[in-house]
RNA sequence: GGUUCCAUCGUCUAGGGGUCUAGGACGUGGCCCUCUCAAGGCUAAAACACGGGUUCAAAUCCCGUUGGAACCA
């Protein structure tokens, strides 16, 4: 049998961290063995609706290269693949459901039973609903006559229940923990739990990869199954995304979504190779990947059962390899939105170059380079450094030597900038550091830079570079 | 409270009876390199939750305790 998974996220507006590390295990297990990936919304809940929630969806998994093989947008054999445009196919299988005694028809829901949190009355908990004891005739009746009714599960069966989980094990459950839960509400509507069994079984998914808090409910989608005669898939029940210890990662708490971690600079690349790392492993010490070496040598065996804390530091590491790992002109393209407020006229592929190594994210371009447009008010102790053995008297004089000297300079380049301003030291019996610390420092106006006194000269241009010398020397005149 | 699940450095993890004086990675400290800062190289500190078994031998298997999480109340 071939093997299909499908995500089927709820249209919220945001893309979840977790929720897309279970999406990218669910393409895995299908790439990784030939299978199809399939992408259905469950927009059931009517009141979460969010305007262009399906859109960010679409892109988030495009933007990393998880294609789907049967979608809202490209269709397929299984479609409508949006919960709303499958209620009449709900409402079919409730009936159904309840001709085969796998559920009963509830008259005595409260209003309140159908909110979003799904909180039932409590007489229905464990206890049995007494509506269960209406004859099937004069539910029918009640209903024809037009007073409203939910489908409730029945769970008639007594001991345990055991189900095999690909990444748990055998797991038993007391059929008594189970409680009759509402299937189809009085709207008409499914709820999730019973929306979820139905378009798995008709879109044949083999493999249902969610979170490890449904391994308890999990006994309940079974009696479904069984009920309907059809065989359970495969359950892959995979462990949370934690922020912390106690907390798992969650948008009301203002955790990091993928998006928010693109717009703080993050590499779609790089957030898929690190969550695919948080909670599976390769078997290997290589840790950067590709989409496409993970389908390659992604399993299941070594899917993790403890939950795994999201760790921002390690996702920076991991983003500034991918950075360094971009070609030149790669990274310059990425770079340019960051260059947009700089109207001195630079050499910004020099800059790009001095850029990349120092980089952890995009956005830290911004605090690298905010002195190319003006050289920021500096005191003049920052020309004092011990290392360099440099004080304001050693870059003043430094400066006066360099500056006619780099007036006649016609190769522009860090090469021979470099060459020519160790000349100057030499000729002049002074260390490398004592010249070029002071025209670092000059050019800059501050302690640390994206590159050495001749990259930044690079980056400037002559013209600025001069000024620039020109008017740190009149500064240590004053 | 009931049920289920989980438990190796701060974090992600390797390990599945002897090869473990427990390996790797992030982060942290140090050194080297170096026109500052990075990058790169080297290096250090850092963990088997606890207690009982089983066994010649336990991080590894079993039981309990503790801690945490989820579901249901």
């Amino acid at each position: 049998m071939k093997t299909r998974t499908r995500f089927a996220p709820s249209p919220t507006g945001y893309m979840h961290i977790g929720n897309l590390r279970t999406a990218l295990y669910e393409y895995l297990i299908a790439k990784s063995t030939g299978g199809d990936f399939i992408l259905r919304i469950e927009d059931t809940d009517q009141k979460r609706f969010v305007e262009g929630a399906t859109d960010i969806i679409f892109q988030t998994l495009k933007r990393v290269g998880m294609n789907w093989d049967e979608g809202p947008d490209i269709g397929g054999d299984f479609g409508p693949y949006i919960q709303s445009e499958r209620r009449a196919i709900y409402a079919e299988y409730a009936h159904k459901l309840v001709e085969l005694g796998g559920a009963h028809y509830c008259f005595c829901a409260h209003k309140d039973e159908e909110d979003e949190n799904g909180d039932e009355p409590q007489t229905h908990a464990k206890l049995k609903d007494p509506c269960k004891l209406i004859p099937l005739e004069e539910a029918k009746r009640r209903i024809a006559a037009g007073e409203p009714f939910v489908v409730r599960q029945n769970i008639n069966k007594k001991g345990t229940s055991v189900f095999h989980d690909v990444v748990y094990g055998d797991i038993e459950i007391d059929y008594d923990e189970l409680d009759e839960g509402v299937l189809l509400k009085s709207d008409g509507l499914p709820t999730y739990n019973f929306a979820n069994v139905i378009d798995d079984h008709l879109m044949q998914i083999s493999h249902v990869v969610r979170g490890n808090e449904y391994i308890s409910s999990t006994p309940k989608y079974n009696l479904i199954y069984e009920a309907f005669g059809w065989t359970p898939p495969i359950y892959v029940h995979v462990p949370q995304v934690m922020k912390d210890a106690q907390h798992k990662l969650s948008k009301r708490n203002g955790d990091a979504s993928f998006q928010d971690l693109v717009a703080k600079g993050y590499l779609p690349e790089a957030i898929l190779n690190y969550i695919a790392l948080l909670g599976w492993n390769p078997g290997s010490e290589q840790e950067i990947f590709s989409l496409q070496e993970l389908e390659k040598c992604f399993s299941t065996e070594r899917l993790n059962k403890s939950p795994a804390i999201f760790d921002i530091n390690k996702l920076t590491w991991m983003n500034g390899c991918y950075i360094r790992n971009l070609s030149a002109d790669e990274f310059d393209a990425l770079a340019q939105p960051y260059y947009k407020n700089i109207t001195t006229s630079i050499n910004t592929k020099a800059l790009s170059a001095a850029l990349q190594p120092r980089i952890e994210t995009l956005n830290q371009i911004a605090e690298q380079i905010d002195f190319l447009q003006q050289v920021p008010d500096y005191d003049m102790e920052l020309y004092t450094n011990k290392k360099m053995k440099t004080t304001p008297e050693i870059a003043h004089l430094a400066l006066q030597l360099v500056l006619p000297t780099l007036q006649k300079v016609t190769d522009w380049s860090n090469d021979n900038l470099f060459n020519v301003l160790k000349e100057v030291a030499i000729s002049n019996e002074l260390k490398n550091g004592q010249i070029l610390y002071p025209v670092r420092i000059a050019l800059s106006g501050k302690e640390t830079t994206p590159g050495g006194a001749t990259e930044l000269a690079v980056i400037l241009g002559k013209d600025e570079s001069i000024k620039r010398i020109q008017t740190a020397l009149q500064k240590l005149n004053g």
